[in-house]
DNA sequence: GAGTGGTCTAGACCACTAG
DNA sequence: TAGTGGTCTAGACCACTCG
């Protein structure tokens, strides 16, 4: 059995609940006897687990679970889109714009040539029906070879990573809070000069090339996000 | 060596642009050959950084140096205070209040029994001299047996850990966005109902108990934080 | 095909906690 | 002191990229 294989498995049943009582993981021994897996394969699984926020480890005492109910919040660490933050509920999106153009001043935050082709989207991303954020983002043709506003009303990442096969590998994010402007607060049901949660999003594929560049600004009163810090 | 050794060596290297040049890390190989180590040490040290995100992989190719120039950002998986994330720069604290009492309605954030003594800390934070954010934090006496004004004026995170001995091990954040009231916004120097950056932050021991949880409001003009996600 | 990082084995000993 | 997780060795083979 992989180790991925594994921590998935171990994951699930975390979730269900089945260590709640004593609130930490069967030793290192229990779980290579349980899973007819070797140590090597065990101590990935669970360091995966450790990653994610889900179990801690306290030397010579056990691998603990690590109680983190942040239901309704974003994982800051997410790079699957918000579909998949909201399971249960029905993320949906509306189409302000989408456009296919030359790369001008963009040029700087998506790392490209000037005048290299992309795809301009603008949405307004509903979460059960209400506006929750609206979306500017920018992804280069090289990589996003074909989109259109049918594809944009839904799941712009499980089209990239299912129908297109890219794989994401990291993102880097910058959060602040702004004023929003009145076109901004119309969308999302707000008064001009009210705050916005602002995320700033850089999507690269898992060989380190850019492809995707957006801004988020989010309903201050609707959104809010969750991170579970690990000292290194 | 210890890999934990070979890792800051690597990150200075990395931080001074040692490997600006090719934009990747010597190979497996060649850090086993400079350093003397075996594997073991080499890849947990690159695991670090990964999970630091100073490198990325790219299986069959090499370690990546990920571009990441975030001056003047606070990192999101900070767990060692303010003071820390802005080497060169004057962080200092105004006390606004300073008072042991016991836990009332606290206890439920504090997870601590009704009635236990804490440490109930106001302070303004100050980036050069100018302010920077509102810090309110709960401290449990039975791990902070002593706080004061000159402590607390200062940086409390190192006279727990250095002073205290205290190892802090991993936190839970919440972020979101909300507006000021008159006397936050006076004390930022903005106006009622501006924007702030509002960070909810639960600080655990490494053995896993909880022992000050805050809650800090960022000037929104000034704060910016910084999270690189990895695809786990 | 050579070279890269990823996975895996089967052990050993160390550091820390209180099962 | 027994049991826990942490570190480490010395190998082997696999998956992937194109140095």
């Amino acid at each position: 059995m992989k180790y991925r294989e594994l921590a998935k498995i171990l994951k699930v049943e975390i979730d269900k609940g089945k260590y709640h009582d004593t609130g930490k993981l069967p030793t290192e021994p229990e779980l290579m006897e349980h899973f007819g897996v070797t140590r090597y394969c065990v101590r990935n699984a669970i360091a995966l687990l450790v990653d994610l926020g889900d179990v801690y480890p306290v030397q010579g005492s056990g691998m603990f679970v690590r109680e983190n109910k942040r239901e309704g919040c974003l994982n800051i660490n997410n790079t699957r889109g918000m579909t998949s933050e909201f399971p249960g509920h029905a993320v949906s999106s509306k189409v302000i714009k989408l456009e296919q153009r030359e790369a001008g001043k963009d040029s700087t935050r998506l790392k490209c040539a000037s005048g290299a082709k992309i795809y301009s989207v603008s949405r307004l991303r509903l979460l059960d029906g209400e506006p929750f954020a609206i979306e500017y983002a920018l992804y280069l043709k090289e990589f996003v070879p074909y989109l259109n506003e049918e594809i944009a009303n839904g799941s712009i990442y499980s089209y990239i990573r299912e129908d297109l096969g890219l794989i994401p590998g990291f993102a880097d994010k910058l959060m602040y809070a702004r004023k929003l402007d009145h076109g901004q607060a119309d969308l999302l049901g707000l008064s001009a000069g009210d705050p916005a949660l602002v995320v700033e999003d850089d999507a690269y594929l898992s060989n380190g090339r850019l492809f995707n560049a957006g801004t988020v600004y989010y309903h201050y009163e609707k959104a809010t996000f969750f991170n579970l810090a690990d000292l290194k």
